[in-house]
DNA sequence: TCGACTTAACAAAATCTCGTGTGACGAACA
DNA sequence: TGTTCGTCACACGAGATTTTGTTAAGTCGA
């Protein structure tokens, strides 16, 4: 399986640093690796899981349940199977646990770009909203997004001018998307935005859903300076909707375990890319 | 700058609903009294409310600190100074903490209003979000607010259609306002709306704040229903802006504890008042 | 109907959060 | 320049939340 463990809950150790070689696996952690399996496998029964991580059939359940709930697989009868490709990709709860580190350092890069004053667009990905704890440091300054958890984030930072786009609520992006929100970016205009997607070939970006798709075009369209964030696992990847040539973008970043070749690719068209140095 | 740790928790007390007389002094009882006591002397010195309360200096300057973020008094050198009148009265931090069991009463009468499969819209007032509780049992509901704790309440039911205003966040009213909000609410319609407000007098509605008013007119025109919820300490008190006069709310909720003369005197002007029974 | 899978309910355990104090350190006042 | 005030960093403990297992009572499919 060679799991690479992307912290995703900080270190909840604490004494003894000296080794942890096994066991600490928190519900998260836990439930990220069955995640991992199921893809991986295709399906796993409970029972199998159950032995696995020495916990409980009943804990088990309740793992599957909660993933199930985030739209991550299907249980039925004892089984875990893999939700159809791509629906599950575009999950906050699925996103945020994968490629952590290679995320912060493309937000902590991306953040070099605000200047003092700006207006600054944040779209619904966990990407960008790394970036926030390092607008921390810059206001006065304008932060718009759809991004529930964003939101909440930037209300407790002191003198920063925070903007909610409107929308409908969608529990998959913990966002607010849908007419509202269109309209409400459309009447704004902002120094610069920072958008993520899912997937990127042949010189364009992509998204399995429509409704998030006609956001992030009108987000790149109302921002004179427009930044893509992207790591290393969206280059090798197709989805349904296209959004947009990747030129439309000032920029493109992605984090610096992006092979070479796709790099090459992506200079091909035209695309200024930027490779974020490891965070520190 | 600083970022600002977690929100204000709300009610922690738990069992025992009782009697609490006198020492279990949770902080925000005691910022509570710290409140009342500066806003009565005008100003309080640190060394004395630790006296006060036996509570170290520390404490104390953590309490004052608090309290002059959330706006209800300044602070400096030892000294806690009231803020000018009135300003602190619209906060959220401290309208939480006054009221709150007429304010329950209030709002679990106005959900019996909520017919299932309504659409609803809630201002940004602790007293509307109370309903909230009590609409997670019948939806699906669609549910409109511009007041980001009531979102993040909301966006935790499941079946649960929510909509957020946009708009410019305000940290005194944790919520959103301005032009954007007013538009987004011009282009929707509602079944029923919550309305609170900080006074009422002669048959008119009150609050303090310009943009707050602008905002809740537009909630009241854009609703089928509309129903203005009181408690009794708003009946005795004016405030700088009118509203709307009463007779335009289709029903005013006021909790058990209005005196007799404060109800006759709202129906003189031709309200349709309703009591509220107190909570069960 | 049988046997598995599921869920509900309760209690125990692990964990996290919050409020608080202490002492060290820096900043402001006189 | 000394003294007082304010803040930071850490630690401790009570209380609340979360996580978990167990037992018992459903459900579903064959």
């Amino acid at each position: 399986m060679t799991v690479k463990h992307g912290q995703t809950a900080d270190e909840r150790t604490g004494r003894d640093p000296g080794h942890d070689d096994a066991r600490p696996a928190g519900p998260e952690d836990r439930r990220g690796l069955i995640t991992e399996l199921v893809l991986d496998r295709g399906s796993v029964s409970a029972q199998d899981l159950s032995e696995r991580f020495g916990v409980s059939v009943m804990t088990v359940h309740r793992d599957l349940d909660e993933l199930q709930r985030q739209g991550v697989l299907r249980k039925s009868r004892g089984v875990a199977t893999a939700q159809p490709s791509g629906t599950f990709e575009s999950n906050v709860a699925y996103r945020r646990r994968v490629n952590t580190d290679a995320k912060k350092a493309v937000a902590a890069h991306a953040a070099r770009l605000v200047e003092p004053g700006a207006s600054v667009l944040l779209d619904d990905s966990t990407t960008a909203a790394r970036i926030i704890p390092h607008l921390a440091a810059l206001p006065p300054l304008t932060v718009a997004t759809n991004y529930l958890g964003a939101l909440t984030e930037l209300s407790r930072i002191e003198n920063m001018h925070v903007v909610a786009l409107g929308g409908t609520y969608d529990v998959q992006h913990d966002s607010f998307l849908g007419t509202t929100c269109v309209e409400a970016i459309r009447s704004m205009r902002f120094d610069v935005a920072f958008v993520s997607t899912s997937a990127v070939t042949a010189g364009h970006a992509y998204h399995q859903e429509d409704r998030i798709v006609a956001v992030k075009r009108e987000m790149v369209a109302a921002a004179d300076t427009c930044h893509l964030l992207l790591d290393h696992s969206k280059l090798t990847r197709g989805a349904l909707h296209r959004l947009l040539p990747l030129d439309r973008f000032t920029s493109v970043i992605v984090d610096s375990a992006t092979p070479d070749d796709a790099l090459s690719q992506l200079r091909e068209h035209d695309v200024r890319v930027e490779v974020a140095p490891d965070a520190g």
